[in-house]
DNA sequence: CTGAAAGCGCTAACAC
DNA sequence: GTGTTAGCGCTTTCAG
């Protein structure tokens, strides 16, 4: 059924039906009546891409983000969700699997008038904005979120990192722990990066010697690897004493890790974990996190896209937002078991 | 940029251009080239749904979920996402959030030409298929994964629900639990009935009495409500030894209630869940699960799906597969601590 | 208040 | 091999 179809049973133009249906005012309240009944008899609705193509509006946005199998990025869609439903908005989800070359053909897709605009979060392999620059020269608006690229002037949506990495470290350090390290996802991640500077500038505050080696472990993005990693890493010699995981998935490796391996919690080694997993509490034990507000950082960064899309002589681009993370104590850096 | 813009530019047609592109052989090597050339000088792509006016496809599916915050549902998309990348295929998400009236206006939004098929887990509140009979009328394929309509038919991907809920009271016994229980998240779910009455069966063939009340108790779907009853059920003077949560978010309530209320898993109670999560491992205590190939459903979903778009010929409502779940022991059955 | 007509950007007959 | 034309289903001027 389509508006030419409707216009024939009515022995109306077709224009006549598509503005009753739209409640133009120029149209008669009998005639919309009658219009309106026979379309929803039929059960008719316009052709989205139809009307699309007239208008130049997709009424869609693309979701670029790693993976959806991850806490804080499903509870990121929720909040993005929330705002799009309200605006009649429909949502294109699209992985990255952390490699660059996907995220670059998804951002290429996204560039045809596929989408009215974008919400990213970067892969762990992205330093480049090359493809990115794309969507701006088509002028599909674009905002980051909880992983930005640093050198590329565009809206964010972020949480303060450095503040919650140096927290962490802090915190390990209150408790006991001479020697803590970071476990790191990415190198080229500024999310990451600034984590392990906040981390990295509480252990000087406390005076707590790096001279040798920096206490920093880049862990691998494949799973197997970077278990192998923290394995090798909790059975050496030099053991660190507490461990800060940049990621919610290091913190759950490591805790397999030590399950596996005997290593005692909080005893033999204190953990603090950036996640916002909602077991953390059931964990054995139960998990000190740094927990961002994930569904409040996607709901932000869906209104200000929409705002970036809604009205041409609004900045987004200025738009820099930071969404404050929280330390949440638990057992895993408790003193004593 | 487009067409009629690239063909000005290269003193061509409309129509040699668009051929050009599409590498028809009626148009000549030379021709090809120069055509492509100019094309990726100007990033140039075409508007998808301009093409897909045309050629009545939208390579666009509609993925309706409850939730997309879950393990299932996320691994889910996973493996359908694994499918429709291959197809160029793109994926639109959305979340019913457990409600008809939601879902209801998600199928009515997919019934009119924005996707080419429909993957959906039915809403626990889903009881009539009127709306998705809409979809069958409009010949939008639709395929069934996990939850699904009984009366219904089209094609399924199911798992051994009642086989399932079987085997998971019986565990429970054979651990020696006296006075078992089932968490039912909805009354509504044939998937969560079928795992009900398997564990029924269970205490049936095992002479477990259950005269005087059904050892089931159908949770709230507030997240509020569904703690306190299990609250209540866990310091009530007739606490079940054993419990079967039919769905992981039960689970982690129950897990929490019981850490909260001092009720030591698995002495005082045994637990089994539905539960794909991946940190069962080092819950407090070790989770016992059973666990749903959750990625291969969807996956399998999403290639029966496509068979159905690609091929008119094929019986895409007659195709129901069963993939099977497993029972993963654990400390949180173990008959001793 | 209603209708005719142009055109969004593209594809696919069909002619030449 | 290339071009002309019609039309996918809709919105929106512009006439009447």
């Amino acid at each position: 059924m389509n508006l030419k179809q409707l216009a024939k049973e009515l022995n109306l133009s077709i224009s006549t039906v598509s503005k009753a249906l739209d409640d133009s005012h120029e149209i008669s309240e009998k005639t919309k009546s009658k219009v309106l009944e026979a379309a929803s008899k039929h059960n008719y609705t316009p052709n989205p891409y139809a009307s699309g193509l007239r208008k130049k509006r997709s009424n869609t946005i693309g979701v670029i983000i790693p993976e959806v199998a991850d806490n804080f990025f499903s509870l990121a869609i929720n909040g993005i969700q929330s705002i799009a439903e309200n605006k009649g908005y429909h949502l294109l989800i699209y992985l990255s699997h952390d490699k660059y070359e996907n995220e670059r053909r998804i951002v290429e897709d996204c560039a045809n008038g596929r989408v009215d605009g974008v919400l990213i979060s970067i892969s762990a392999e992205t330093i480049s904005a090359e493809h990115l620059l794309r969507l701006q020269k088509e002028n599909v608006p674009l905002v980051f979120f909880d992983r930005a690229l640093d050198d590329f002037e565009a809206a964010k949506v972020l949480t303060n990192d450095f503040e919650s990495g140096y927290l962490s470290a802090k915190h390990l350090i209150e408790n006991g722990c001479k020697r803590p390290m970071f476990l790191s996802f990415s190198e080229c991640l500024t999310m990451c990066e600034n984590r392990a500077n906040g981390f990295l500038a509480a252990l000087d505050d406390f005076k707590i010697s790096s001279n040798e080696i920096v206490p920093i472990m880049y862990c691998s993005r494949k799973e197997e690897e970077s278990y192998k990693q923290i394995q090798d890493l909790c059975n050496s010699n030099d053991r660190p004493d507490g461990i800060v995981a940049s990621v919610e998935k290091l913190a759950m490796q490591l805790y397999l890790v030590c399950q596996d391996s005997a290593v005692s919690i909080p005893n033999d080694l204190k953990v603090v974990a950036f996640s916002t997993v909602e077991i953390a509490p059931i964990l054995n034990p139960s998990l000190t996190t740094i927990t961002q507000s994930a569904f409040e950082m996607g709901r932000v960064a869906a209104e200000n896209l929409f705002k970036g899309i809604e009205s041409k002589n609004f900045n987004l681009n200025q738009q820099v937002v930071v969404i404050p993370s929280k330390l949440i104590k638990r057992q895993s850096t408790s003193r004593y078991k």
